[in-house]
DNA sequence: TCGCAATATTTGAGGCTTAAAATATTAAGC
DNA sequence: GCTTAATATTTTAAGCCTCAAATATTGCGA
């Protein structure tokens, strides 16, 4: 049975198994510490797979969150929110907004009422239909996602500058099976 | 110049460009509404990547904890806890769970709290060093992990078992240039 | 028209998360 | 030994998040 620890160092180059196992063995890897360290494998090949997208979603993540907040003192859910609604100038319902954003209707009821309390946002009724809004930026909400936007499209740039254009489209369509076949699951 | 919506209809099967267009201009397409939906796009490769990445991890965490809940009534963040004692025995210090679960030190402590005084997981002082803690899982904590553990990690495989072995093999391959092209940028 | 299911949103309780401040311990330099 | 910096953890305040229950509106069928 094939057997070794997933210790993922980043700066080792490329090294034969039984050497790989030896530095495992004697601790004197410099191991990083994140979802995928030290975990036993026999065959677990998609778990390690699910930790690796985790890693690396959550440390772009992390990241992008940091930066936001030191530079524009703002948080990751109402970028989102505002980059949801600058994608669509007609606006959005509630509803629509959370889908989009993948979390709960009640969670965009809360930094909904935020933003439009700090003006960054206008949540208008809908003549037809009393029980929807129509959530838009405001022309300031706009000026403000504008200038944090292009900032945010560098970070992402730069932290996935290293793939070449082809790994890049690569790795979209792997993402892309990988995307279908969780959905195809059903709801 | 390049333009285009992206509406990743998944059931769609390669289309030409002209086509595409069409159906997004006319919008008959029933669209995936998430991170990604309606970006409009000119360059924005990374971006789109990004967002790809985000849609996909969201997806596989929300049904995870879903299943983790109604299985089991306990929480993923606990579970991951739980699943990072798990594979190392010996027990770890607060510090090194912080790191390995990727969230801040304050919150695990919050988390260990709980799981103390649920009986599943020790925290007991190390002689030599009187800032730090041991901790692990109690006896109780590993038969209640091992219960979940293979539901688990069925749970993943079904949800990426669409990818091919070979999938698999070049989707971390990328996800480590990825990563390591994240990392090298610095803490 | 009445009842009733479906839709759209808000509210509330509980849990997760972070950053920053506070506490305690260790290590290093002088 | 004393001071100072570094390390390890907890606490606190504020915000994010989910689920479930409550509210309000719409639309449909008897």
């Amino acid at each position: 049975m094939f057997k070794m620890f997933v210790w993922d160092d980043i700066n080792a180059t490329r090294k034969v198994e039984s050497e790989r196992e030896r530095e495992a063995d004697e601790r004197v890897v410099k191991e990083a510490l994140d979802h995928e360290s030290r975990l036993q494998g026999e065959d677990h090949q998609s778990i390690r797979l699910w930790l690796r997208l985790l890693t690396c979603t959550n440390m772009i993540e992390q990241r992008l969150r940091a930066r936001l907040r030191e530079e524009f003192a703002i948080t990751l859910p109402r970028f989102d929110f505002m980059a949801q609604l600058h994608r669509v100038p007609e606006g959005l319902t509630m509803g629509e907004l959370s889908q989009r954003m993948m979390v709960s209707g009640g969670n965009v009821s809360g930094i909904a009422n935020q933003l439009v309390s700090e003006g960054l946002v206008s949540r208008s009724p809908v003549p037809d239909n009393r029980r929807t809004f129509c959530v838009k930026l405001t022309a300031e909400g706009r000026r403000r996602f504008t200038a944090m936007a292009d900032a945010h499209e560098s970070w992402v740039v730069e932290m996935l500058g290293d793939l070449s254009p082809g790994e890049h489209q690569q790795i979209m369509g792997l993402l892309t099976r990988l995307k279908s076949g969780v959905t195809g699951l059903g709801p």
